[in-house]
DNA sequence: GACACCTTTGACGCGTTCTTGACGGCCGAT
DNA sequence: ATCGGCCGTCAAGAACGCGTCAAAGGTGTC
């Protein structure tokens, strides 16, 4: 989940921020002034900053350089003067954008995400730990005590549908359309023979499962 | 020195802006439509491009996304229309920034320089190594045990969104969508023939790749 | 107009994966 | 205790996907 640090004095335009950010999948702290925002930067290490010029105890081009003393995240300047001086001297003290009030929420957004478009492909893969096992998803990638394992298109689709509901118990009907289409209903010796194939290559012991379990009559389940 | 892309065809813009730049010290390339623009980037691999929407000849997101298939270096979209849709477009196309005329030149000059800061220390130069072979996208230049390794545009476009996305791997619909185009999913033999033909240029053994990598059935991955 | 280079297309052999069928064990129901 | 359903396992042939070679368009250059 990206992070991104809101300051703005007037509780309105902050909520206003916070609302629509979270809508769209960000998680959002909120400062009122600067020297919460220096506070705040530095307890949550936020992705992008969305900072409100004007604020009742410090200077904008202060707030910048304090974050840009060891933050390189994205900061993006709101304010209600339209001044070119304002605007140069913000950039040049190392803020990203400049967005003049009154603002359009949808640029506003589309600006953070041109913002952390830039920086955000960088790193993070959510990846899930089974046992000595670990899971990426993204990069469809498993590795076992270190070294990796190849997976076949049809393990990793059927391992997908599991993972992607840990803890539930998956119907045999949904991870035979899921994996093999809407055609597939009763042809449970396929998930017999896969599951198979993917505790031998994920599970300690296959034949004692612990991750990759068997609901009888009903479907199978995967447990954390 | 910086190299700078200059797209507009108004000459009189497009001259204002070359002095300027020129006189801030920045290396200046003009084109006048997007078709020049596209031929102009793939020459002088600039570090920046202002884009003038509004062309003769392409819309504008058709040159952006040209240019994003290519290149990484920030995009600053100058523009007559102010209209909020038009700047998500523009931005959400891959757009760095978005400044709307008659505009201020000194602000123009600061989001240069904002957008440069980012892209100038941050990633210098992203050479890759592959084993006894170098890769450097920005310069567009591929060495092999010291000589030089000539490949061709389609090579350069697969290399580039495996290397960008290293350890991940990437499918055979999104290698194909994003160096053929949207409409191209089904055209395997594509890939085979040419990751066949970038294993021999960039493999010490073609036969055994060690770094491009083939998952059957799914797609391609770049090992480093 | 000839040439060189790049892209597109077709075809073939081979290894891997998928599909299919059959068998035995465990468990609950009869 | 017996039976039937369900699951795990094993072992085939069939089908698919990949690497490779070869050659036909296509485009720009000299």
């Amino acid at each position: 989940m990206i992070k991104v640090l809101v300051v703005d004095d007037e509780p309105q335009i902050a909520r206003a921020l916070r609302i629509n950010l979270s809508a769209h999948g960000y998680e959002v702290t909120t400062a009122a002034d600067g020297a919460q925002a220096l506070r705040a930067a530095a307890a949550v290490v936020p992705d992008l900053v969305v900072l409100d010029l004007g604020l009742p105890d410090m200077d904008g081009s202060e707030v910048i350089e304090g974050l840009r003393g060891w933050s390189k995240a994205p900061i993006l300047v709101l304010s209600g003067r339209a001044a070119s001086a304002e605007k140069i001297a913000a950039l040049d003290a190392g803020a990203d954008d400049y967005v003049t009030k009154p603002f359009d929420i949808g640029e506003l957004l589309a600006r953070v995400r041109a913002a952390t478009r830039r920086s955000g492909p960088g790193s993070d893969s959510p990846v899930t730990a089974i046992g000595p096992v670990t899971v990426d998803l993204a990069a469809r990638e498993v590795r076992k005590d270190g070294d990796e394992v190849r997976l076949t298109p049809t393990e990793w689709q059927l391992l997908e549908v599991l993972l992607r509901n840990p803890g539930k118990l998956v119907s045999q009907r949904e991870l035979l359309h899921r994996v093999w289409g809407p055609n597939y209903d009763r042809e449970t010796n396929y998930l017999r023979q896969y599951m198979a194939q993917l505790r031998r290559k994920l599970e300690a012991d296959p034949a004692r499962p612990v991750h990759l379990l068997t609901e009888p009559g009903m479907g199978y389940r995967f447990r954390p």
